[in-house]
DNA sequence: TATTAGCACTCGAAATAAATGAGTGCTAAC
DNA sequence: GTTAGCACTCATTTATTTCGAGTGCTAATA
């Protein structure tokens, strides 16, 4: 069956009410508040007949309605008008955005926590890099058997390692490896330093300690650890402030799976495409811990390979559009101050593209 | 009144009694439990006295009886029965332990967790060292306007910074401010970095674009981050596990502040001493959150001058004894580790002291 | 044909009442 | 000093009632 336009207003009208109160919304507080011109009578008639399209349901027979997660899809999709953040709003957002990332350089625990405060819901950040190779290795002589390796990445961060040995080693082959790893390690990625490559420098060093196996060694695991995708999740206790998570036992059980780092998006899903925001409602969610609660993430690139996502967990009555718009707004942040660009112009946002899941799993 | 022997068993035994159950314990309970060889209506009148005393109290008139502060202070000091950890707990544990202390670096944040993990209650951690000192920089020359700056503290750990300047510098220079710090830079504290000292550098190496304090900034700041306790709060959510915590609302309010980086020991306290556990009863407690909680705290001391604490935040019911052996045992853990000692040997967690903030502040 | 007023009906939530029983304090006997 | 006995208290549980928001349906209306 068709959904007409007045039944589309009257379920946006039940959504964005109940979205409010978190109580069932009955025909007669509609007929008062939203101004389409018909009695409670006739909202009822449209009422049962969203109930059994599905988009509404009835926790018993004498009360109101409540959106199903079908419904919240529709919602989403179609009826939900898009927030514009206010001006102030707007300057708001850029101050705290800009202090968090300036003030350290973990940022995405950073911006997690940001984006739970500003949302007061659980929230969470991901990112990861594709192909991370390294630009420079200075290898450091300490004295006989310490030596320090300190790596350049292509994002010009800088990490190193203390290496302590059993065995002597003197200074000019730490200097002639120096050497020839900058010549054959730099600007590959993990993958490609092979044990073939490991042995053939190796040999060339005239290596006999080993330590070509340790350098590479760290080579491999700072690349792969920046490539690995890094998660947080912050502010789970902010679910409490939910009166669907009035049950410790619930509240609980979700806490406990957000805290222990279980899949929150469909674990192989890529980031998403930048400035898209996606949700996930309810039983579009895979994690039988997350069957009733929504998703909301926005997507990052900075372009220089550094993707990400921020977004919030909640229950299903989620102010979707405004925590979307706010979180679009992060993510538009953050694209453009990870990528080394200036500082993001306000108005920017305006570009939301809400995309959803929307295969009915019900 | 002085407290006769039989008050105390019947004291340890409501005590004991209340941690397992969390249900007020009365008179018939406690003379089936309790060997204690005489009937329900003495037990009665003993615990009327303990009642007056101030060591139990009634929640309403035809309840049993639940221990105060006092009461538990008094069971903490005296009554309780030390707990040995089992040969096969001690295993777990130190296995536990030693696998977190391998994996990473990030020990502080993972040794909270062990914690919270291991008693099940929120856990907190925290780090300091004192006396930090350089004991050598490099100083890496990348091309003309970038260079990093490497420099290695007197615990071997290694720290890094790239600088980007606006001007151009040349590689003597670099190499020679490399020699000079590593002449009057190194094995200083923060407060000996003064505005003379960088001032007399930058003549001396006839420095006109700032990069001495550029380094010396760096160096500062390195030693500040160093030295500055590093605190970590893990598993608030652990919280809702108590039944003293069913009310979102109360549980929220722990949480958050948990959360917040609110101070949980008083500010200023000191460490203590290694292998002291801290027991800090309901309103002993400073901070106003915490008032009708209870925080056990263990000190470990590395030796190098790395002190810290592990420690757990829950209702006052709480197994005082169980929590304090596995703390201590932890806390001993890691002054050995930490050290650089050997691995623990076990049945070392035997010495087990308690102290505890004595004054009455009910 | 669509809308609406009217009304009986449903059913959860809130209020009220009654029953239960664990635990007490006190007294009197041991 | 200890204990059996007993009346009493009071939170908790269970049962009962009341209340009212909200419904579905019918019949009148535009």
């Amino acid at each position: 069956m068709e959904i007409s336009e007045r039944k589309k207003k009257i379920l946006a009208a039940v959504v964005d009410e109940y979205i409010l109160t978190a109580e069932p919304v009955g025909s007669k507080a509609l007929a008062e508040k939203a101004g389409l011109g018909c009695s409670s009578a006739t909202i009822r008639n449209e009422l049962a007949e969203l109930v059994n399209m599905g988009y509404l349901e009835q926790p018993h027979t004498s009360a109101g309605r409540v959106p199903t997660p079908l419904g919240y899809r529709m919602y989403v999709n179609e009826l939900m008008q898009k927030q514009k953040l206010s001006l102030e709003e707007t300057e708001e957002l850029n101050l705290r955005l800009e202090k968090k990332l300036n003030e350290l350089d973990n940022t995405i625990s950073d911006v997690s926590r940001l984006a739970s405060q500003l949302t007061n819901y659980p929230a969470l950040a991901l990112s990861s890099r594709s192909q991370v190779t390294i630009k420079r290795f200075d290898i450091i002589y300490v004295d006989a058997n310490t030596f320090i390796i300190v790596v350049m990445l292509d994002n010009n961060t800088v990490r190193n390692k203390l290496v302590h040995l059993p065995v002597s080693v003197d200074e000019g082959m730490v200097k002639k490896l120096s050497t020839m790893f900058n010549a054959s390690f730099t600007g590959i990625t993990d993958s490609q330093i092979t044990p073939v490559l490991i042995n053939s420098t190796e040999r060339a060093a005239d290596d006999s300690l080993g330590l070509t196996s340790v350098i590479a060694a760290f080579a491999m695991e700072v690349l792969a650890t920046e490539a690995a995708p890094a998660a947080f999740v912050t502010g789970e206790n902010r679910l409490l402030n939910q009166p669907e998570f009035r049950d410790p036992d619930k509240a609980h059980r979700l806490m406990s799976y957000l805290s222990s780092g279980g899949y929150i998006l469909p674990p192989g899903e890529d980031l998403g495409d930048a400035n898209e925001v996606r949700v996930l409602i309810g039983p579009e969610n895979v994690a039988e811990e997350l069957k009733d609660s929504s998703v909301i993430v926005a997507s990052y690139d900075a372009g220089d390979g550094t993707k990400g996502l921020i977004g919030v967990v909640g229950p299903t009555r989620m102010d979707y559009s405004a925590i979307a718009s706010k979180l679009s707004f992060l993510a538009q942040g953050l694209s453009r101050r990870l990528g080394g660009g200036e500082a993001p112009v306000e108005g920017m946002h305006n570009k939301l593209i809400i995309k959803g899941d929307d295969s009915d799993k019900r």
